[in-house]
DNA sequence: CAGCGACGCTAGCGGTGCTAGGATCATTGT
DNA sequence: ACAATGATCCTAGCACCGCTAGCGTCGCTG
């Protein structure tokens, strides 16, 4: 009876190796190099074993995407945390939001450009999205003013989420970016 | 002499069939259906011939995008002409830029998602395109305050990018977007 | 120890963007 | 008038993609 407890841990483990492959390499090269064939290969398995696995390349790209949700939350809610003042804990928020989309860019496609089978405006989103969102709302909370806290929130985020794609695939220069930040802090900062 | 004109008129009307059969490809059944193949069926020739007029696919996206932005800039300034006061005309070009990315997906992805390979922030940009952010510039240019107008303009386009894309990908809910936007143009209006 | 079931492999399907090479045809020079 | 030249467009194919059918092997179970 062990020997079936090692063997649904190391089937657990290779799934774990499976996801963390996809990460790096997508980190490493993005996501058009993670092909199911290189990830095979760096698993030191053949291409079908991926496939007992998750159902597809989404899905792959979904279970990356979900751990990203969790660093992303955890990187908001430090920044929230050590901010001095409410206004600039907005500030703070919206620098380090832009510093991850920054700092690992293929996490962040995967989290929201890619993968749209994910569940996300549903009932069951994945805990640390939704973390995340707290986050962003606790975050602007003193500042809605009489706005609707979720829907206030949501544009907000809207705003990193446009200045983070618009710079990223060249359609914003990279020089300016910090004012429009200021920007957008300022806006939704009263 | 007169033939050689011929040819080359025919070759500027094919040009221009590989364009429109792109453009009603992608937005009858979006981009992936867009193959190098159904494109070549779809104007009666070879595939090679599409190399003869682009250097690729991509180009060929560009192209689709390059007239999009002329219909962009077409329907921001329409809004922005109708517009009862200043404030105003933010909410109408707002709408207006959004309903277009709405109603022609396909062609808003080509314009701003897909295709990184046209010139955006450079010295040449496409004529149109520099009209639309033209527009929006001259719309939000009453409530920019002491901000730069180029800074301001590009925040507030980020905001329009960034509800439309997370929209569009299941991100956001489409019940409260009226409302989203509704915010942004607050913040933008003052 | 025989039978069975799970597992992971090889091989292959239909598709993609793109290109090499040859055939065809109009234009040009003698 | 005819041959050489050049442009033009097609067939065929390359290397790759995501994904799957089917088989062999190995270990557990009766």
């Amino acid at each position: 009876m062990s020997t079936q407890a090692r063997r649904e841990r190391e089937r657990a483990e290779r799934e774990r190796a499976i996801v963390a492959a996809a990460r790096d390499l997508a980190l490493a090269e993005g996501w058009d190099a993670v092909t199911t064939r290189r990830l095979a290969a760096e698993i030191e398995y053949s291409q079908p074993v991926l496939y007992s696995h998750f159902k597809g390349k989404d899905a792959i790209m979904a279970a990356v995407a979900v751990e990203g949700f969790a660093e992303l939350a955890d990187a908001l809610a430090m920044a929230r945390a050590s901010a001095a003042s409410p206004r600039q804990a907005v500030a703070d928020v919206a620098a380090a939001y832009v510093a991850f989309a920054e700092q690992r860019p293929a996490l962040y496609d995967a989290m929201f450009t890619l993968a749209v089978d994910l569940p996300f405006a549903t009932q069951d989103v994945p805990t640390d999205l939704a973390r995340g969102f707290a986050e962003l709302a606790e975050t602007v909370r003193p500042v809605a003013g009489d706005h609707d806290l979720e829907t206030f929130t949501e544009t907000f985020w809207s705003g990193l989420h446009g200045l983070v794609t618009l710079m990223r695939s060249g359609r914003l220069r990279r020089p300016g970016h910090d004012r429009r930040l200021a920007v957008l802090v300022d806006r939704f900062s009263r």
